[in-house]
DNA sequence: TCTCCTATGTTCGCTACCGAACATAGATTT
DNA sequence: AAATCTATGTTCGGTAGCGAACATAGGAGA
């Protein structure tokens, strides 16, 4: 049933060609990433990069008095740890596992030499970042203008484009850390989605009923950010 | 009274070693930017990279309904048109100058030819970017969890820090545009500022009268980024 | 001087969201 | 079966910010 793990379920592992893949691909390590577990902290040295094939990563910002917010979620689309091949080696944020399954590490210093190779993994990881830029931009705009409802609207579809199920394992409590709203306000909107056929959940399980019903009823954010990630990063973008 | 214009002026170029800033100054030309021009406009091809001297400029990303918000500010502490070198040619966002003053401009081939060089000036380019990264992710969490007051303080400080004035020329009509919020917003909290003896302003006119009174009432993510720009572009990042 | 425009001030009713407290029922452990 | 824990549902009063409408006053131009 299960397909055997392969690094090329990463979009960004995908699109290199094969003789750049080929030199990565005995770095590139398999790990499971579990719900809740935690890959790197806000200011603390970066170790690794993350290539997730089937788990979803949140870019967390903590605040001083624990109010959160998310910032970008990361699936097999992309890569978690820009900062190492930016220079920073740190960020403010933290990355949070959202939905537990697999991804492929690399060491930081592997990371970093094949960026200075300045070859397609370069250019790959560059408008990687930019979409990054662009998904952050989004969410501060989202934040500002949109209500509870869209903005779960676009967080659900955000989630269920990286997943292969049609089912999310993740409580409203933990939705509402990531959207920065109380818990009681997811369950109102959660709530307004399940009357209205579009999702239906139950104790931490959430599935997708009505896609395209979805997409009507979310906010421009997400296919401002999903038509920028297409654009800057088509399947055959290194090849 | 007024000084010579120099790219200098610009702390990316001043972080430039000698013979890497030599061979890009013939390139450099120099522009003056007044208050609203738009350096570049959402999803349109980029042509120049602005480095800002004396001018300040908002990245704004405005939604269809006309709505808007402030995702970043860039003053002489860095540059406008990152997605030139980062591979993406545009962005969905839109440059205005907020502040009137001059910047010194590249062609978008010099800056990308002088990018793949992958020396000094690729180096400080990218940590730059982190640092914009940074300031969108610190923006996003802002408009989540801050008051109007308090990121009015934000606004004004991050605008001040980039003027060598302490006069900044600006509506609170504009501001309203900035920050995503109405004009009675910022009437009611530029009010409460001014009664306060923390600024003075009349009629698009903003003198900052006490920052460590500023400093002591803004919230954690003025102080935050700006760390983290300290922190990623020291004076020195590239001698 | 008069007029017009622009920037700011003020008010009112409304809504979304907050903080807190408490209820309930499925799931898990004992 | 009982006890406990966890996820979700519901309510209530309070507040920040919204949209709209209107007032006022400084500055610019006729």
């Amino acid at each position: 049933m299960s397909r055997p793990h392969s690094p090329r379920q990463n979009h960004l592992l995908a699109s290199l060609p094969a003789a750049d893949y080929a030199r990565l691909e005995p770095q590139l390590e398999l790990v499971e990433v579990p719900l809740g577990q935690v890959l790197y902290e806000s200011g603390m040295q970066i170790r690794h990069v993350h290539f997730p094939t089937t788990a979803i990563v949140s870019l967390l910002y903590v605040m001083q008095n624990g109010a959160s917010a998310e910032i970008a979620v990361v699936g097999n689309d992309g890569i978690v740890g820009v900062s190492l091949f930016m220079g920073g080696e740190t960020t403010i944020s933290r990355a949070l596992v959202q939905s537990a399954g697999h991804a492929y590490r690399l060491r930081g210093k592997t990371i970093k030499e094949e960026f200075c190779r300045a070859g397609p993994m370069q250019h790959l990881l560059l408008r990687y970042t930019q979409a990054l830029l662009t998904q952050m931009a989004q969410t501060a705009v989202c934040n500002r203008h949109h209500t509870v409802d869209q903005q779960l609207c676009r967080w659900l579809l955000l989630s269920f484009d990286r997943l292969a199920t049609s089912e999310l394992i993740m409580t409203q409590e933990l939705i509402a850390n990531m959207l920065g709203v109380r818990r009681e306000g997811v369950t109102e909107a959660a709530g307004n989605l399940q009357r209205a056929r579009l999702i239906e959940y139950h104790r931490g399980h959430i599935k997708l009923i009505d896609r395209p019903a979805m997409e009507a009823r979310v906010c421009e954010c997400y296919g401002v950010v999903k038509r920028e990630f297409e654009r800057l990063l088509p399947p055959d973008i290194a090849k």
